[in-house]
DNA sequence: AAGAAATCATTCACAATCAGAATGATTCAC
DNA sequence: GTGAATCATTCTGATTGTGAATGATTTCTT
């Protein structure tokens, strides 16, 4: 049993007490389990993570998403080919400046990304179940928080 | 601006504002950002997750390592290689059943534990800094919650 | 206005990371 | 005691991603 105080029985200060280690393990298994919600798809996470994207930015480089996801542009190149490919997405040369491709979600691409998040809704509820609404809402606070700090220097 | 109600202004209810996809992203990022700060050890996150499950074990067969990192045999036979190699790890015959390789935590691989948990505790500070106290008690809390409601179903 | 340097997208080759099948040793069930 | 099961190991292969080389276009410098 968990000690109230914070302090865990076993390993009062060892690496599995710190919220990185936590946090990523966490994440990763939370990962994995949308990985395979979303194979029925045919997308993968970082799929997905590119539509997200895209339906925040309406518009966008393929070098500024490649940037904005922390992967090569070579990469960036093969989602978006693979995206267009399920006619996701929109690649359209930039009349003002035709060295860049723009990128935009198509119809059917925010449909999909559609499924994708009312899968993650499923999910979340598993996840969060357990945690009172203040938890829930606590939670919620310290990942805005967290999440605004990361991109850490 | 965030709204205090929790409604994001772009995004009210997309993928981005579930806790799945935040909790995955910032898995990610502070994964990543303890991967680069090992790298100086040797270490990859996998042996740095051996370590802590040897460290809380005690003893254990490759086999039951492997099932609770999750990970195919095959996989754990390399990490234990690898981290045998640095004299992190020792390998003996169960003499009780000589099929079963035990691994035990050298003073030498605690050491090197010690280290990754000390860089992970620097890390927290990073990661956590712009949480309130309550915050960071509420997260604490919330990441242990979910953390035994995830070997998810 | 011309040439040099930078930027973008793309392709290709390659490294890293895993999982899965095949193999051999040992133990367990009956 | 014999056959099935279990464990560790090796090897092959799929997947995922980076980085270097290339070509097209733009921007900077003078």
């Amino acid at each position: 049993m968990s000690d109230v105080n914070g302090a865990m029985a076993d390993d009062a200060s060892g690496l599995t007490s710190t919220v990185v280690f936590r946090l990523g393990t966490l994440g990763t298994v939370v990962t994995d389990r949308f990985t395979r919600e979303i194979e029925g798809l045919g997308l993968k996470p970082k799929h997905v993570g590119l539509m997200a994207a895209l339906s925040l930015a309406a518009v966008a480089s393929q070098q500024e998403l490649a940037a904005r996801m922390g992967v090569a542009p070579s990469l960036m190149v093969s989602l978006a080919d693979y995206l267009e490919g399920l006619g996701a997405v929109q690649r359209v040369r930039d009349p003002r400046d035709r060295r860049r491709q723009v990128l935009t979600l198509t119809e059917e691409g925010q449909g999909l990304l559609d499924r994708c998040t009312s899968i993650a809704r499923t999910l979340d509820e598993e996840v969060v179940a357990g945690l009172t609404e203040e938890q829930r809402t606590a939670l919620d606070e310290a990942l805005r928080v967290m999440a605004n700090r990361t991109g850490l220097p």
